[in-house]
This record gives structure tokens, sequence and C-alpha cells, in this order.
DNA sequence: CATGAATGAGATTTCATTCAT
DNA sequence: CATGAATGAAATCTCATTCAT
């Protein structure tokens, strides 16, 4: 007997169903977040989630997989593309400051991750596969910008790459994170000043 | 267990409590964490909990309260003792930089704060609250030091005050949240370049 | 166990929970009476009873909805039948006097509604509730008999319609009352020479 | 070692307890009213509580008991002193009409009284202590006072005193009960064309 | 595959009762 | 005797997961 549904179909299904899930997990949090809810806001049956996924816990962790993979995936492509250190410097924090942090759908998104994250900490597999992910697509990623821009003379020599990689995320993600919780505060002006400074530190003048 | 007590024995046994429930939703999680997990930890029946409780939910916020003030009133003590912009601001970070981030204690105190701003970020008094705490305790301190500093001569005038106590917290609070999931973290690395480069923009050279 | 059921089958759970609560509750009385009671009695699991009520309340006040309109109805059609004033009061005393006050059912029915009158007498929205219905369901109705009767010459003109509609459920419901806690009251004896005095008062001879 | 206190401060001490709990059990019914209610209204402490009674329950049996026996010797003391049927009869109408049946105290005395028959209705023991009681305080006055009448010619001869002893019970309690539910119950009306016709109908002419 | 009713373990909370002081 | 902190059994209710249809 052939599969009746195509795979097309069923990744489609998935997808909305990940979908109603990041809303959910956004709006309340993952372990205040119902199955219920999510069968409300998808319109999908329960059963029909538990034929897609294995549990309210696998869910949440393929959602922040793909999530991962889908922002790492837009931002190389663009990165790629600039051929200067600076330029590609400026064009991460660009990506930052060209957000609105404040409509519902950033300000989810930051929730979520930064929920996860936590929850990741409390679990040693969890912990492991975040910081490998984290390795892989976020600090080599910076980590081989400066690196080419040491070679071709743009960065200063005396900047750890792997440091400032890790500085850089520092940063972003602490605006982030304040963001999420104190509404009035000034997103763009902070993430400007740490622009400003981190550019004047790591660039030759 | 005396019938009639002394207000510091009413207090000792809250703190005993408070402290259980520290230590329990710093492993799991506020939501995970259960009362009864608290009852185990801390050897104080239940009944006796909610003598002292209302409920899971005033303890946490009980919890909140007295961790955040705690924390001003030994940072204010120490501060007031200074002179000099600069002193202060090197021991602002000094306290950070003197952390010890990966023993258990300090990665619970983090990762409990965390949690509890993004559980506030959820509930509009909350996140009042939290807005003015952090206003009152966190952002007026360091406004007030780079006020002084300016008017001394210390601190650049370009440097607008609110501004760089937000971008101050927005680094620490980065610094601290990537330490929580990130057990190799170079935290302290991280903080003395931050440090570096604060110092570097708002000092008059 | 069917997943996607008929809007019968429903019913016919939602009522084989009613009446498990009624016996419970009759058993019992309302507070004492527990969920656990009637997953016992009806073998229903505990989830499930919350699939279809969303409190312990929710059930006793459905259950008592329920009730009086049944009741009410079948009092209804029947009365409807009958044409004279007199043929009306007899038959609403004769449905009390066909009853048999000693057999289980009946004394929880009446246990149950004495409770939920007290009950209700605690609780604002309950006591108004509990007058509407009793205006639109018990004092109407004979209200309307005994105007009826008095426009045919039947009824004695200086009897006061709705006083008298009260007065019929008062001894009505006195008796009942007895009945309830002292078992060998004599309800039929009692009832017999209420009717007659009833009758003897508003009827024209 | 003699007593510390008199049996007089004693008495004094029970009485205050019951007053208390009287009031807890009228305002939220037995099941709900707590015994912190009680140590709240009363201002004495709940290990005093039970230093005078053994349980909650025995607080509500003693309560009741008590309740009877004074409300019983109020009345048969003034009843002694009327010398006809007629005089005695019309006294125990009157005791009712002239009572308010809708300031607090009565209201929770008539909830108190109609519970505790209700409690009673479930437990063997307590459905013989009450009949006993009905029995001796209650019904054998009325009794009474219709043999007495049927012998000095007062009443007549057809009237079966205990039957009717029942009746007047009865008809009062159904008052009683309507009006503890009924804000707006005609009271005062209802009972006085109860009266009238239970006079009309036991009295010769 | 989809459905959603059923399940029951487990969570929070209450409260009568005890007992050390 | 008085006190009220401590106890823990038991109550209500939730919700992830299953499975018959």
């Amino acid at each position: 007997m052939p599969p009746i549904v195509s795979d097309d179909y069923k990744e489609k299904k998935k997808k909305e169903i990940l979908s109603s899930a990041f809303v959910c997990f956004a709006k309340k949090g993952f372990e205040v977040a119902t199955i219920n809810d999510i069968v409300e806001h998808s319109g999908i049956s329960k059963g029909a989630i538990y034929n897609y996924f294995q549990s309210k816990d696998d869910i949440y962790l393929e959602l922040m997989s793909t999530e991962t993979s889908q922002t790492y995936d837009e931002l190389n492509q663009e990165i790629s593309k600039k051929t200067s250190a600076i330029e590609k410097l400026n064009y991460l924090f660009d990506i930052y400051l060209d957000l609105n942090p404040f409509i519902e759908e950033n300000k989810a998104r930051f929730s979520v991750h930064l929920e996860f994250k936590l929850h990741s900490s409390r679990n040693k597999e969890l912990t492991e596969r975040l910081r490998s992910r984290r390795q892989k697509y976020f600090i080599s990623q910076i980590t081989d910008i400066l690196i080419d821009g040491q070679k071709s003379g743009e960065i200063k020599q005396d900047v750890n790459p792997e440091l400032f990689a890790d500085l850089f995320w520092s940063m972003v993600d602490g605006v982030v994170s304040q963001t999420i919780v104190y509404e009035d505060y000034p997103y763009h002006e902070v993430l400007k000043e740490i622009k400003k400074m981190f550019i004047l530190r790591v660039l030759v003048q």
C-alpha cells in the first residue's frame, strides 16, 4: 500500500502545527501553553498533532531546530554576498537594527528563544546540542569574518576572533532580552551605540 | 515547633522556605518545580509552607523581591564609599568579574532571575513592577554616576547617561545569560573586554 | 469510547453523570460528596466528568436546572388537560399524595432540593435565579389557576391568588421537609388534611 | 491540685464559642465554615476551642442541643400561663407572627436549624435524637393543648391531636424555610392565613 | 490518517486536628 | 489552660497522552 498522502502534504501540516505552537509558546511559555491551546490555534485535532509529533517536548525541540536553521540560512546567504569585513559586520548589526523588536511577532520570537535557552540549560543533552549549534551557526560565522579581516588588514591583530564572536552575541542577546521585558527599552539607540563601540574596537582606523 | 514564636523565628522560617524554593526553581524552573519539591528540599511540611505564603506564585514573587533588594543594598553601600566615577564604574564591573559564574549557586541565581524576567514579560502587572524596580535600583544608580562624572569632568559630555545605563545592563545581562547555557563560555574574558570598551567610550582620556 | 460521537451520546453521558451526582449529593450532601464519589458511582473517569462539566458547582447547578424544568414540564402538561380550578388543584395535591416519600429515590430528591435551597440562600446570584425560577414555574401556575377560578366563580373572591400560591408551596414544602428527617412522619395524613383545609378555604361552597 | 478556673468561667467560654460558631455556621453553612472562621469571630484561639470541644462536629451538636432546649424552655413557660386552648394556640402562632424573619439573626437561626435537620437526616443516630427531641419538646406540647381542648369542648372531636401537631409544625416550618430563601416572601401574610385556617379547622365554632 | 472522548497521574491548595511551649 | 505553628490527608481540577471509531 503506497502512502495515501504526499510528503509535501505532511511537511505542510507539520509546519502549520509548528507555527501554531510557536505562537502559543510565545504567548504563555512552553510549560503553561497546552496542547489544547495549539489545537485551538491551529484548528488541527489533538490526534493529528500526535501523528506528527511524539510529544509536546518533541514539538518544542523541532520548533527550535527549524527556527535556528532558517535564521541561519537567511543570514549566511546574505553575508556571503559581502566582501569586506566591515561590510559583513555592518550587515549583521543592521539586521538587528532594521528589526522592530516591539511588533508582536518579533517579541514572540525573542521570548521563545530565550525560554528555550533557559529550558536547555537544565538538560545536559539539550545544552550540548545548543552549544554545538551555536558554535556551528553563530560563532564560526563571526570568527571567520574576523579572521578574514585580520588577513586582509581590516581588523586589528589584537582582536581574539572567538572572543569577539562571543562578545558580539552577548551584547546582541543582552539588548534583545531587555527588550522583551521592558517595553520602552531604547532598543535601537542602545544597539547603535553597541555597533559603534564594537566597530571602533575591532576595525583598523 | 513552638506555638507562640518570635518574629525572628518566623522570619527565619520564611527565609528557609525561600531558600529551598530558590534551589528548586533554579534546578527545574518555576513551572516544573512543585511544592512537593520544596517540601522535600526544606523538610518543612506542605501546610507550614502555606502558613507562610499564600501560593506558589507568592513564594516566587517574594523570592524575587528579597533577592533584588538584597543585591541592591549590598551594591549601593559599597558604591557610595567610592568618590570618582571611574572608581564606581570599575567597582560595578569588578563585582561581576570577581564572580565565579560557574559555581552552582551563581548559575542558579542567574537562571532564576532570567526566568523571572521572562515570566514577568507575560504579565502586565509584573512587567510594570519589574520596570519600576529596575529604574529605581539599577538604572538611576548608573545614571547618577555618569551625571556626577560629567559634572566633575570625568565623563564625556556626549554620553547620554540613561542610554549608557541601559547599555551597561544590556551587556552584563547578555554575558550572564550566555553563561547560564554555555558551560565553557569565556565569561571573564568577555566581561573584561566589555569593561575596557565601556570605560574607553565614556571616560575623558 | 468513540472519539466522534453524536450529540445524543453526549447528552446521555451528561445525564449519566448528573444521575450519579444526584445520588451522591443525596447520600452525603453537596459539600461532603466528592468528585471521586461520583467517579466511583458512575464508573466514569474524573477527566471525563470535567470534559462535560466545568466544576463541581457546575454539576450542582445543572442538576438543579434539569430537575426543576423536568418536574415543571411534567406538571404543566397534565394540568393543562384539566378544565376546572378544582380539578387542577386536586391534581396538584394528588401528585404529592400519590408519591411514596419514603422510597429512597424520593427522599433523595427532596433532600437534594432542600439543600440546594439552603445553598442558594447563601449566594446572591443563586438566590435571584431561584426566585425567578420559582415565580415563573411554580407561583404563576397556581396564581393562574386561582385567577381563572375566580373569573368562573369557582374560587372565592377574597382569596389573594399570589398569597395562596405562596401558601400552597409553603405547606407542601413544609410536609416534604419534615418527611426527610422524621422517618415515621404521617406524610399522607398530614397532606390530606392540608388539602382539605386549602380546598375548603378557597372554593366557593 | 484544684481546678484553676471556675466552672462558671468554663461555661461562659463555651457559650462564647457556641455563639461564634452559630454566626459562622449561619453565614457559610456547617461544611464551609472553618474552625479558623470561629477563631477569628470569637477571638478565642484554636487550641482553646479544642479544649472545650472535641471536634467541629461536637460544636455543631452541642450548639443544636442548647438552641433547642432554650427555645423550648422559653416557649413552654409562657404557654403554661395561658388557660384555654385557643389562647395557647394563638400564642404559639403569635410567637412566629411577632418575629421579624428578615433580620439577620432570625434568618441565621432558621438557616442553621434547617441545615442541621438536613445534616441529621444523613445520620441514623442524629435522626433518632432529633426525632425524640421533637416528640418530647414540640409535638407533645401541641398534642397536650389539643387533648385538653377536646376535653373542655373547645376543640373539635374529629381532630386527631398528634396529626394536627404534625400539621402545625409542617406549616410553620414550611413558611420559615421559604423565608430563608425568598427575600420578599410574604411571611406574615401567609402565616396569618395559616393561623386563620388552622384555628377555623380545629376550633368548635 | 483524522478525530476528540477518555484516562489518571499529579499539581495546588485547604483545613481539622495535634502538641510543644 | 492558652496558644498557634505544624501536620498531612484529602479535595478539586488540569492536561499530556492514548486509542476506538
